[in-house]
DNA sequence: CCAGAAAACCGACCAGTGGATGCTTTCTCT
DNA sequence: AGAGAAAGCATCCACTGGTCGGTTTTCTGG
């Protein structure tokens, strides 16, 4: 178990951190290539094949190497797939400029169009959710948290400037947001003939000021 | 394979519907006894062990029986959970003249006070979207379906008694409902120090009418 | 340039999983 | 009592994530 020698340092998390951070970046230039192999094929077999069809071996096989061989890079499944959808969030940078909504609408329009990213997010958050969650728990209460701080943060602008209206808190309503838009991600995977983008929309409409 | 032999009346889903209705419900007494003490001692264990530590033979330990007999009430584990999933539900009849909005507090409530119940309501809802998943996608978009629907017709009544602003699609204010809802007690599992209450009470504020 | 250290990778193995199958035991109804 | 269905078990299966020891490949410092 990585529970007796927790050794210090833990690589897995603080090397390398501009441009990469789950489980060990080899080393050598092979190791790096293999690296952006894996995420790059992960993905196509998890939105081939699902969730249950993802297996090391399953993805292993789709790279003509061992299961071992992911292993090798990733300490677990588990860190394998968070490093998937890390990888195929950083495909697309956040515009900094845009209204808390909007970057919303966005994000959610982008993990709709990728097969599979929805399927992945889900599953990764409800593994996050199981006590022994090695990975994914600290990745997603980080992630949980920051985006709503940067929501709220947006949202404090957009009331000084007159845009949101003034009788609500920034705080429970970043965490509303992200919470409506993971929430209508799934019912829409469910059932693709929800407008997705209508509904938030109404959200948007419940938040503008009185006129 | 339940796919060769998917025999005419589908007797999973249509005996005895006025009380339960997942898996076999055993024709002896000693059978439907059984299959209440499983439902019964499977949160059970859900709540200790966790989604991955409720294994069948897991939970078939803790009924001092093989984990075959539990395949015996339910076709696959799956099934099991669900049946799990809404066998707690029913424990909690909902009020029948609730607010939209209280009727989700109240439901959010009682989720957040069962040890286990948002970590198998996410499990089963992730394995929902993957896409051989047999019982729990059929059970999850008809519950979403009901939902949006109930909640809609009372967003609509509340409309015109005035209670809630009447610029609003109250199917998208649904949707947006129960997704916040679902998302929100995702976010309170992996940081309880959050408020969930009150973020779902700012909800009401911004569909409170404009006064 | 080449020795040697580290990285990359494999094959074999392990305990545990969900599920299928065939058999025995227990129950209930006529 | 006896037929027939339900309840339940032991056993088998393919497969999973993970570990381990060993071999090959890749790089770097002298």
């Amino acid at each position: 178990m990585t529970l007796g020698d927790d050794s210090p340092g833990d690589d897995a998390l603080d090397d390398s951190a501009d441009d990469e951070r789950l489980g060990r970046s080899g080393a050598y230039s092979k190791g790096v290539a293999r690296r952006q192999e894996i995420l790059n094929r992960a993905i196509d077999v998890f939105a081939e094949r699902g969730a249950d069809g993802a297996s090391l071996r399953s993805i292993a096989r789709a790279l003509g190497v061992s299961h071992a061989a992911l292993l090798h890079y990733f300490d677990s499944r588990e860190q394998l797939l968070v490093a998937v959808y890390d990888h195929a969030n950083r495909q697309r940078p956040p515009a900094p400029d845009a209204t808390a909504l909007s970057s919303l609408t966005d994000a959610a329009e982008h993990n709709t169009s990728v097969p599979g990213l929805v399927e992945l997010y889900t599953t990764l958050v409800a593994t996050s959710l199981k006590e022994d969650s090695a990975t994914a728990r600290e990745y997603f209460t980080a992630r949980f948290a920051r985006l709503r701080e940067d929501l709220a943060a947006r949202l404090r602008q957009e009331q000084a400037d007159g845009l949101v209206r003034a009788d609500c808190d920034p705080d429970q309503v970043a965490a509303l947001l992200i919470a409506a838009s993971d929430g209508l991600q799934v019912q829409w995977l469910l059932d693709p003939s929800l407008p997705l983008a209508r509904s938030l929309g109404a959200l948007g409409g419940l938040l503008a000021p009185p006129r």
